[in-house]
RNA sequence: GGGCCGGUAGCUCAGUGGAAGAGCACCUGACUUUUAAUCAGAGGGUCGUGGGUUCGAUCCCCACCCGGCUCACCA
């Protein structure tokens, strides 16, 4: 390992206190309290003069005053500020202070609570002692690291520097939490299916491909647990959810991530009108959790969870915004003639895709979806987009589906569950042709899916929420790498 | 994948076809209540990588690597 000069200066220091008989890394510390409980009881404890150990990293500049210094410590439950003075520590720890130890070095110190002159919380140190030696050097003082790549690629460093990212990933660990409490108090069990499937399914994604050695199988990284989860609905558990990675080898952007997290749920006996509600109770829940108000703010717009989130149709709403009703086109070459009539073609953001389906996709996507920035449930999609959702029982063409939107992102998506073998069998073979026809993503047929639902899956309502998106909202944060800790990057060589 | 922009000291950033800069950090010295401490001084660079043009390239040209924004695709 070649060391930079700030690195060697480090190393140096280390190796003069392991000369003078100090550990480096020794093995435990002996603190009595966390900095937080400290802060919290800090009068109390600062009257009575108790001694105390605490410990921590040392955060921002050291200040050394000739024969007074000063500063902080942070041990992740809070920060405190130290004193130290050569006439209390005595030359050896006070020289030590001064001359070997750095920012961003982890110590130890026994001292009693007291408050400077100006007032601010501090420990006066009587005894310190290194816990682990920082060979890297911190960024600058004030600006820190804003450098978007050092920041992922080094993500431990921007947690240290930059204390409101620990925030964002609490609240993240505090919405997952309370969706699980949501769940589990409604009686829904919480299982683990399979990553590695032998026939990948339940979305429309391409996939990534491994490979089993001893059984000589390919495998793909899952897509979605839909498929798995509703098996367990005919298995006869009244509701179950999973929360967990997907995997999908496509594109990266601000809310798109390669691997991502999403919480799929699935009730036996209800529908997609069920599903709703239990959508928009839970997202009332979680964002109480998190934020403290149903009424959050994102990147400048006030979003209120509060129910009840509009319905509009997904046909209609296209009707809407561009004229054009896609039921009255039920091919592709009548409805790209329509969209080419309306000269939406010109628009740049339109071009001829594979399947009828797609094309409906993308002029929703395209002229609807930027718009639904509150919550808005779009319901009812054609069943061509939904190979897995239940048919309209009075909208010919359409299924009991529906997507949740909020700020213009795709957060959720259910339906009322297909349980019929036969016609899931009609819908698998039609997904074959689409993918002859170019459709990448399409599903592929799934014999042992059909041959649980020919036992029986009762009546049963699903939903999938994408928890980083729903975790961008609740933490205002732009783009999906800021809510995951380490998003994917190129590798980079020689890092 | 396309377009635009970027990569210079540990960090944040200037800069120029002719000797590589600042601030912070670091190092040395002074300083017993600091809060971006202050004062004085010193050190630190394969200017993303590889080619090319040129008397001379960090700068101009080409290719590549990594990243940002954006469009396309996806949730």
């Amino acid at each position: 390992m070649e060391l930079n000069e700030l690195q060697q200066q480090r190393l140096q220091k280390l190796e003069r206190l392991q000369a003078a008989g100090q550990e480096g890394f020794p093995t435990t510390s002996q603190r009595t309290h966390t900095i937080g409980a400290a802060l919290a009881d800090f009068d109390a404890l600062a009257d009575a003069a108790t001694p105390l150990t605490l410990a921590g990293r040392i955060i921002g500049a050291r200040r050394v005053l000739g024969k007074l210094a000063f500063a902080h410590i942070n041990d992740g439950t809070g920060e405190l500020q130290l004193w130290l003075s050569r006439g209390d520590l005595g030359d050896l720890l006070f020289d030590r202070f001064a001359d070997e130890l750095d920012t961003f070095d982890i110590v130890e110190v026994q001292g009693t609570l007291r408050r400077t002159k100006r007032g601010e919380a501090s420990i006066f140190v009587q005894d310190l002692r290194l816990l682990a030696k920082a060979l890297n050097p911190p960024p600058e003082k004030w600006e820190g690291l804003r450098d978007v790549e050092e920041r992922l690629r080094q993500r431990y460093l921007d947690l240290i520097v930059n204390a409101d990212r620990r925030e964002v990933f609490r609240k993240r660990a505090l919405a997952i939490s309370s969706m699980r409490g949501y769940l589990d108090e409604r009686g829904f069990v919480e299982v683990e299916t399979p990553i590695l499937q032998p026939i990948y399914g339940g979305a429309a994604a391409r996939p990534f491909i491994t490979h089993h050695h001893q059984l000589d199988q390919q495998l793909y990284l899952r897509i979605a647990t839909e498929l798995y989860l509703k098996r367990l609905i005919v298995g006869g558990f009244p509701g179950v959810y999973e929360i967990g990675k997907n995997f999908r080898n496509e594109g990266v952007d601000r809310s798109h991530n390669t691997e991502f997290t999403m919480m799929e749920c699935y009730l036996a006996y209800a529908d997609y009108n069920d599903m709703m509600q239990l959508t928009e109770a839970m997202f009332r829940h979680i964002a109480l959790a998190v934020t403290g108000s149903t009424a959050v703010t994102y990147q400048g717009q006030v979003i209120d969870f509060a129910p009840t989130w509009p319905r509009i149709g997904l046909i209609e709403s296209i009707a809407e915004q561009t004229g054009i009703n896609v039921l009255a086109h039920p091919d592709l070459d009548d409805l790209w003639s329509r969209i080419t009539a309306a000269n939406l073609h010109r628009t740049g953001k339109i071009e001829r895709k594979a399947t009828w389906a797609k094309q409906v996709d993308e002029l929703f996507s395209t002229f609807v979806e930027p718009l639904l920035i509150q919550p808005t449930f779009v319901i009812d999609y054609p069943v061509e987009l939904s190979p897995l959702a239940k048919r309209h029982p009075t909208r010919p063409g359409l299924t009991e589906r529906f997507e949740a939107f909020v700020a213009g992102m795709e957060l959720g998506n259910a339906f009322s569950e297909l349980n019929d073998p036969l016609d899931q069998e009609q819908r698998f073979l039609e997904q074959g042709r689409a993918y002859s026809a170019g459709d990448d993503e399409a599903h592929q047929m799934d014999t042992d899916y059909i041959n649980a639902l020919m036992y029986a899956m009762p009546p049963t309502g699903g939903l999938g929420v994408g928890i980083d998106r729903l975790v961008m909202v609740l933490t205002d944060q732009p783009t999906i790498r800021e809510v995951i800790l380490f998003p994917h990057l190129r590798s980079r060589e020689g890092h």
